[in-house]
RNA sequence: GGGCGCAUAGCUCAGUUGGCUAGAGCGCUUCCCUUACAAGGAAGAUGUCGGGGGUUCGAGUCCCUCUGCGCCCA
């Protein structure tokens, strides 16, 4: 047994214990387990671009209570930790960083120095290197940064096995990744098409539905007429963007609208433009929008693609990937004045060319009225500034049900069996499933990112030849085709006819995230490894990534094993601050969590996260971590005292009634704390475990610690003292999973190894347990004893002269039972007692012993 | 507009399948330096369980409805 210090600290714990916890191996992962035997877990990858917040701490603790939790209970819990620093975020640090921008046709340049390692000059201009460098140099970047986040995780008290660590842009996933999509394309689950896209102007990429979101902005309708191609006078469309009038390619009223069911099948020119277009007829239109009947152009929004698709329309597109008015007028807008017009606006960005528009509008008299101010929702991507426009480009996409009812069945049946908690969010992703329009699009015209790894033949006259991906062989991946050289090529055959061109673009961040688990399980590399822990047990994640991060996983292992990734899912809550906003960096109200490390210890501030309801928002406070301080210092206090008795005799066993109730009480908690562990509800194993401790510290060990010192002979001693051991060593595992430091602090002064090793208690551990019910009698007894001493305003000390108690047969017995114990904690002189059947609790009347000068 | 959640003490929240006088912590008030712990301990006060209606012997809990707040989707 190691020494028990004077004074107990949590000062200093943290670091002794992570240190030893590392080199005893305590959370190593036992590959020699079974996978019945095993407990994975699909760990978040964190954004290693961005800061570390009391987010993460807050859903990283419920996670780790859980794995702490199957730990104990045997199993070997397979427990990795990724960083994402795929993505935009840390292009866009690098770039800075280093002065340096990435151009997928330049060659890779072994041994490359970056111009800067931090603050490039003002008026740097930004050097063009191969996408193998600019990934070279984001490895560089974020492995500082991991460094940090590692830290910050392991101080926090992760019972994570760091053997396992990836990054999503490391070697292995982009080849889990690679290989994942080129088995997607061989089953033909993932396809390119040329198609209409939501693109950002900005970033200069396509987004996917899941990457929008939308933001209220103002906008105005403007009435315009069309003149009808019959002579028969106008129709006047209301539009919030007459910048599109150039691509407009048809007008669309809704088939039962009788104001303008005459006109279907007839034609009206464009203002401006003159441009002859039909008027159709087509569900989507709002009767009750405007005037009723609007423009179909392409591509204003997802709507104007519908139409075009549905009613086969042609393609009058205007606005580029820049987010300028194409130079060229669109096909169809033949006439001089009209070509005039368009001229006015070819090469304006959208904004500026929609001013010109309307001033045009206004000197033709074809804008009726002044425009009307309204505020209406438009689509950005999450991370953009811009309104997304639509252009068409070539793409990739993976399906996901958006466009096939059967693949969506599917995938919803997926989400039913899979477990939730809390159980309610599973109407998020069943909602988002139902509401998918088209299938994932996974490209992105960034550099960052996993290569799309294929090559496209290109003639003799110079064309690509999309239809004709040549694929890499397996075993070669990763690879990287803007510089990588086909099978039956040679590196002189890039981009020029007859030879070949890679694909430029990468696979959007999700689109490798989506196999996290398959990264972390080595799917493919480490079969052995794979076979034990695939499909894994749990995935925490924040509900607001249902959509995505936890959609796309389920869609990928359809496709790959036929299967779900994990059979249950634990969503976390947000933080708010203690106003109940929510944390964010722009409101200035984010605290560091290494700060509330200093000040309160780990264990308080993952006290604070543990006490929090599954997927339940919670505010910041610094009380409940005070609190948690509070219960872990207890801990020592409490552990040292019991402790400090002694060994127990050989052979002692609880005999007392009180001590035997005690048992019992513990079993009870044992198997709360357990059945709430088992349905992910930590905060409630946790709300058990410390009512009881409180209690066993404040009643019982006030009760029995005087006999246990040997008040009342050694045999009555020994019975205490065994279950004041028994009850420590179930008290100290119960609340390990929530403060792994205190607990492993008092653990190690009377147990060799770790509890974080021990096994969870059992209630057959309670051995002797006897009837719960006689607590509360007893409790009651010593809580009035002390309420007459508060009363009185005396110390807890005063002796009492009589104690007379008035209760049932029953109550009566409960306390004789334990009245010896209950004359050392009360200094109780005199008992007697009365029987009354109709009192419902106990009643003491107390009488103090007169005060003695001291 | 569709979906989901929340509303219980001043604050933050528990309250399992309906069950006896509705709980905890914090905060507040009072007392106690008792030899595990003053970074402690003992005790106390505080509630039209958001409003209304219904089912039931019995409703914080189930049903309907209204109000307010939040989130997701369109």
């Amino acid at each position: 047994m190691a020494d028990i210090p004077e004074k107990p600290s949590l000062d200093g714990i943290e670091a002794t214990w992570i240190s030893t916890w590392d080199a005893e191996g305590i959370y190593h992962f036992d590959r020699t387990a079974t996978r019945d035997r095993v407990y994975a877990i699909d760990t978040p990858p964190p954004t290693v671009s961005g800061s570390l917040h009391m987010g993460h701490v807050f859903s990283y603790t419920h996670t780790d209570t859980i794995a702490r939790f199957h730990r104990m209970r045997g199993k070997s819990v397979f427990y990795p930790m990724g960083w994402d620093d795929n993505g935009l975020p840390t292009e866009r640090r690098v770039q800075n960083f280093f002065g340096v921008r990435c151009d997928p046709n330049v060659a890779y340049q072994p041994g490359f120095q970056p111009p800067f390692r931090g603050d490039p000059p003002k008026d740097h201009q930004a050097i063009s290197i191969s996408r193998p460098n600019f990934i070279e140099l984001c490895e560089e970047l974020t492995h500082e940064d991991e460094k940090v986040f590692e830290d910050l995780f392991r101080r926090l008290g992760l019972s994570v096995d760091w053997s396992f660590l990836y990054a999503t842009i490391d070697e292995n996933s982009r080849r889990a990744s690679q290989r994942a999509f080129l088995r997607n394309l061989a089953r033909g689950e993932a396809y390119t098409q040329e198609a209409p896209t939501l693109w950002d102007v900005d970033f200069k990429t396509a987004v996917a539905q899941a990457e929008l979101e939308d933001r209220e902005r103002p906008g105005a309708y403007h009435q315009v007429a069309f003149e009808r191609t019959d002579g028969g006078g106008s129709i006047v469309i209301d539009t919030t963007r007459p910048v599109l009038i150039a691509a407009c390619v048809a007008l669309v009223a809704h088939p039962d609208d009788e104001r303008y069911q005459p006109l279907f099948g007839k034609t009206v020119r464009t203002p401006l433009y003159g441009v002859e277009v039909p008027v159709v007829a087509h569900p989507l239109a709002q009767i009750d929008k405007g005037t009723g009947i609007a423009m179909i152009c392409t591509f204003g929004d997802v709507t104007d693609v519908t139409w075009w698709r549905e009613l086969n329309l042609p393609t009058r597109a205007i606005i580029g990937r820049d987010g300028r008015i194409i130079a060229t007028p669109p096909a169809g807008l033949d006439s001089t004045d009209g070509q005039r017009a368009y001229a006015e606006i070819a090469g304006l960005y959208v904004n500026q060319a929609q001013n010109k528009v309307v001033e045009m509008l206004r000197a033709t008299g074809a804008m009726l009225g002044e425009p009307r101010p309204i505020t209406h929702p438009v689509k950005f991507f999450e991370k953009g500034d811009r309104p997304l426009e639509i252009v068409t480009s070539r793409q990739w996409y993976i399906r996901n049900g958006g466009r096939g009812a059967e693949l969506r069945t599917a995938l919803l049946g997926r989400g039913d069996r899979l477990v939730w908690h809390p159980d309610h969010m599973r109407h998020r992703y069943a909602n988002w499933v139902e509401g998918l329009n088209g299938d994932w699009l996974i490209s992105r015209q960034r550099y960052f990112g996993v290569p799309i790894p294929v090559w496209y033949p290109v003639d003799a006259d110079g064309e690509t030849d999309y239809d004709h991906p040549i694929i890499p062989d397996e075993s070669s991946l990763p690879i990287d085709p803007s510089t990588d050289v086909p099978p039956g090529y040679t590196a002189t055959q890039r981009d020029v006819p007859g030879g070949f061109t890679g694909d430029p673009d990468v696979m959007d961040t999700w689109a490798t995230s989506s196999l996290s688990p398959q990264i972390a399980a080595k799917w493919e590399t480490d079969a052995d490894l794979f076979a034990r822990v695939f499909p894994m047990d749990l995935r925490p994640q924040g509900h607001d990534i249902i959509r995505t991060w936890l959609f796309s996983t389920v869609v990928r292992a359809h496709f790959e094993h036929d299967s779900l990734p994990w059979s249950n899912t634990a969503l976390s809550g947000w933080i708010l601050d203690p106003d109940r906003k929510k944390m964010s960096k722009s409101k200035g109200n984010v605290v560091t969590p290494l700060d509330l490390f200093d000040k309160f210890g780990s264990d308080a501030v993952r006290y604070w996260a543990a006490s929090a309801r599954p997927g339940v928002d919670t505010a910041f406070s610094e009380e409940q971590m005070k609190v948690g301080r509070k219960l872990a210092t207890k801990l020592l206090n409490a552990s040292k005292f019991v402790l400090s008795f002694g060994q127990p005799p050989a052979g002692a066993a609880p005999t007392a009634v009180l001590d035997r109730a005690m048992l019992a009480l513990l079993a009870d908690t044992v198997q709360e704390a357990t059945d709430a562990f088992e349905s992910y509800d930590y905060a409630r194993a946790l709300e058990r475990t410390e009512a009881l401790f409180w209690w066993f510290c404040d009643d019982y060990v006030e009760l029995v610690k005087g006999r246990a010192y040997g008040v009342q002979g050694p045999e009555a001693a020994a019975s205490a003292l065994a279950a004041l051991r028994i009850a420590l060593s179930a008290l100290q595992r119960l609340l390990a999973p929530f403060i792994p430091f205190a607990t492993e602090e008092v653990w190690r002064w009377w147990q060799t190894d770790s509890v974080h090793r021990a096994s969870w208690p059992t209630r057959d551990e309670s051995v002797g347990a006897g009837d719960a019910a006689v607590l509360d009698a007893i409790s009651e007894t010593l809580a009035q004893i002390r309420r007459a001493k508060t009363e009185a305003k005396s110390s807890q000390k005063t002796p009492v002269a009589s104690a007379v108690v008035t209760a049932s047969a029953s109550d009566l017995d409960a306390i004789r039972s334990a009245q010896a114990d209950l004359t050392e904690a009360g200094s109780v002189q005199a008992w007697s007692y009365i029987t009354d059947d109709s009192a419902v609790t106990p009643q003491v009347t107390v009488e103090l012993a007169a005060d003695t000068p001291s």
